[in-house]
DNA sequence: AATGAATGAGCTTTCATTCAT
DNA sequence: AATGAATGAAAGCTCATTCAT
C-alpha cells in the first residue's frame, strides 16, 4: 500500500468533469462494499479490501459512512430499497388477483436468482441475528409496501371469490420468499453434498413454476 | 490472559474417575464449538471464547483438532450425521408412501425448529460457499441416505399409483428443506422488519401443516 | 461528517447584524477551546470536538489560529492574562501590608476555586513540561506584575517593620499558589481515594483561612 | 519495526537463567510503562513506544495487562503502593508526636523530589478526573494507611497536650501533599514564566524547612 | 472572509497459531 | 497426554491537517 498514490474521485482531463463529486464517491463505495460484504460476510469483509477496489481511499469510507457497521447497514438498506422499488413497478393492481400473485411469485424467484448478493446479504444478516438491521431507521418503512401489496391482492381475490384461504399476507410473503430464497442461499451446500446444480436452466424453470403454482394453490385454499 | 489457570479435564477427587479422558475432552470441545460457531459464524467465533467455555485450554483445541477450520468441519460433520441418524430411525419403510412422506416432512419441520444450531451452521457454511464442507471426506456418504430414503418412498408410491408426479427425490428434499429451513434461518430479519414471530405456536402449527400438504400435493402430481 | 452543514458565524435575519464578525468568531473559538482543553487535556482535546461546539467549522480554527498548538497557546495566554488582570484590580497599594498580602492570598484561593479551568490548564501545561508555554512570546511579560506586586507589599512591610522574614516574593507567590492550586488540581484523586470533598463549603472556608494565615505568618518571620 | 527480531525475555547463555520468566517480563513492562506514562501522559504515551523500550514485544503488553488503560492503572497502583510502603518503614510510632509529624513532612517532601514520576502520574490522573483510578479495586485499601498513621500521631499529640488544633488527619495529609507536590508538579510553568529553578539545592532546603514548620505550626494550633 | 472535500500517517487492539517443554 | 508462554500479521479506526476553490 505504501507509496501507492490515489488521486481521489476526480476525473482529470475529461472536460466538464468536476473535481469533487461526493455523491459519486458515495455510490462507488457503496457498490464495492455490497460486493465485498456479500462475498465474505460481515466479519469476513475487510475495510482495506473494500477501499482497494474503490476509486478512493480507506479514509473516505470513514468520512462518508462512519465505520464498517454503518457502511454495512447502508448496503442492507439499499438492497431492500432496491427489491421493493422493482416490485412497485410491477403494476400488479392492473392484473386479476391470481395473475397478480403469480406474477409476484415469479418476479421474486427471478429477482433472487438475478441478485444473489441480495440473498446472501439477507442470509448474512440473519447469521447476525439481524442485529445490524435493527439499528436501521428506514428498514421498516421501506419494507412496508410488500405486505400492503399482497394484502391488496388478497382483498381483491376474496371480493371476487377466487381466493378462499384465510392465509395472511405476511405468511404468503414468507412462503414465497422461502422457496425462492433457499434456491440461491443454499446452493453451495446442496452442490457440495448432492452435486445438484440449482442454476441449471431446466431445474430453474421447473422450480419457478412449482413456486408460483404453490402460492396460487395456497391462496385458493382448495 | 496471563495467570489464568486451567486444571485440564481431569476429574479430581471423584473415585473411579480417570485422570484423563480424551474422548470426553473431545466431545466437550466439539459441543462448545458447535454453540459458538452457530451463534457467531465461522469468522465471528473465537478460539479463545470456545476454549473459555470448555473444561480444557485453548492449547487442547489445537492438540485435538489441529485448528479452527478443522474444528469447524468436525462440527459440521457431526451436525449432518445427527439429522441423518434421526431420520433413519423414523422407520418410514413400514408406512404407506403418502404417510411416509408426510411424516418425513413433519419430522424435518420439527427437527429444524428443535435444532436451530444445525440450521444456522448450514446457513453459515453457505455464506462460505461450502468451501469448508468441500474439504470433508465423510460429508457426502453421510448424506446419501436421505435421497435414497425419498427415492424409495417415491418408488413405492408410483408402484401403488398414488404418486404420479415426475419430481425427483433430490428436488423433494430441497423443497422440504427450503420451507422448513427458512422458518428458522430467516427468523431474525422477518422479526426485525415485520415483527412477525415465527416461533409462535399457532404460526408454527399452520406452517407445519402447509409444508406437509404441499409436499404430498407435489408428489401426487395433481 | 459528510453532509453536515454549518452556516458560519453570520447573524442572519437580525437587522443591524453584520454578516461576518471575525472578532466574535475568534472569541467564540477561543472560549470553546478553553473548555475542551481544560476538560480533556492537550492530547485528549479534539479539533473536531471543539469545532462542533463552535458556531463555525473546523476549517475556521485553522483559518484563525493556524493549528491545534497555536490555539492551545492562545488559550493559555488568555488564562494568565485574565488572572493577572483581576489581581491588578485589587488595589493592594491602598492597604496596609499585612492586609494586602492577606487579601491577595484570599483572592488567589477564591480565584482558583472559581476558575478550575485555569488550574487544570496550568496543570496540563506542566504535564507537557511547559513546552508550549515556552513558545509564547507574551507569557513572561504578562506575568511579571504579580512578582512586582508582592515585592512592593514586602518592601512596604519591611519598611514598616511588620515583615521581618527574608522570604522572596517569587517564593511567596509559589507557596500561595501551591496551597490554593492543589485544592482544585488534585481534587479528583483525593476524592477517589479518600472520599474527601474539597468543594464542600466548610472545608473550603477552613482551608481559605489556613492559607492566608500561613502566608502572613511566613512574612512576619516569627 | 519490520524485520526487527525480539528474542523475548529469555536470558540466553547465562547459566541457570530460565527461558521464560513471566514475573520478570511483567515487571519490565510495568517499569518501562511508568516512565512513558509519566513523561507523555496517558494520551501522549504510545503502546509502541513502551514496547520498543521493553525486552518484549507490544503483543506481550496485551498478554499481560490486557490493554493500555489496564496497564496505566497497574502503573498507578504500583506508585501508590510504593510511597505507602516507604512511609510504613519510617517507624513514626517510636518518635514523639512533633518529631513524628515533622519527619513525615520531610519524608513527603524528599519523596516527591526523588520520585517526580509519581508526582507527574498523580497530576496526570487528576487531568483525567481520576477516571482510571476509580476503576482500581486496590487503590483505596492501599492508601488507607497514611490517614491512619497521621491520625495516630495526632491522637498521641493531643493526649500529650502538644497538639491543640482540631485539624483532621486527611487535611493534614492534604496540606503536606500540596506543599510538597506543587514544587515538583508545577516546576515547569514556574521555570518558563519566572525562571525560578525549584530544583536548586538552596531553594529546596528552604522550602523543605518551611513545609515542616508549617505542618507542626498547624497541629500545635497556636 | 470563508469553506466542503479529502487525506497520510499512525493508533490501539485482536486473532489464530506455535514454541518449548 | 498435556500445557504455559509467546507471537506475527493485520484489523478497524482516529486525528490534525491541507487541497482547491
Amino acid at each position: 500500500m505504501a507509496g501507492r498514490l490515489k488521486t481521489g474521485n476526480a476525473v482529470r482531463g475529461k472536460p466538464g468533469a468536476r473535481k469533487y463529486d461526493p455523491e459519486r464517491t458515495r455510490r462507488n463505495i457503496l457498490s464495492v462494499a455490497t460486493k465485498e460484504f456479500a462475498r465474505d460476510g460481515y466479519n469476513g469483509a475487510r475495510i482495506d479490501a473494500i477501499a482497494a477496489r474503490t476509486s478512493t481511499t480507506k479514509r473516505m469510507i470513514y468520512y462518508y459512512f462512519g465505520g464498517k457497521e454503518a457502511l454495512y447497514i447502508a448496503v442492507l438498506e439499499r438492497q431492500y430499497a432496491s427489491i421493493r422499488a422493482y416490485e412497485a413497478e410491477l403494476d400488479l393492481e392492473s392484473l386479476a388477483p391470481e395473475q397478480a400473485i403469480r406474477k409476484l411469485a415469479e418476479f421474486t424467484f427471478d429477482y433472487d436468482h438475478a441478485h444473489p448478493d441480495f440473498v446472501r446479504l439477507v442470509a448474512i444478516e440473519n447469521i447476525h441475528h439481524a442485529r445490524h438491521l435493527a439499528k436501521s431507521r428506514s428498514i421498516r418503512s421501506v419494507n412496508a409496501t410488500i405486505v400492503h401489496t399482497i394484502e391488496s391482492i388478497i382483498r381483491r381475490g376474496r371480493a371476487q371469490g377466487v381466493f378462499r384461504s384465510k392465509v395472511r399476507a405476511i405468511d404468503v410473503h414468507m412462503l414465497m420468499s422461502a422457496l425462492c430464497f433457499f434456491h440461491v442461499s443454499n446452493l453451495h451446500t446442496f452442490g457440495a453434498i448432492f452435486q445438484r446444480d440449482f442454476l441449471a436452466p431446466s431445474v430453474r424453470a421447473t422450480h419457478r413454476k412449482m413456486v408460483a403454482d404453490f402460492i396460487v394453490h395456497q391462496l385458493r385454499g382448495e
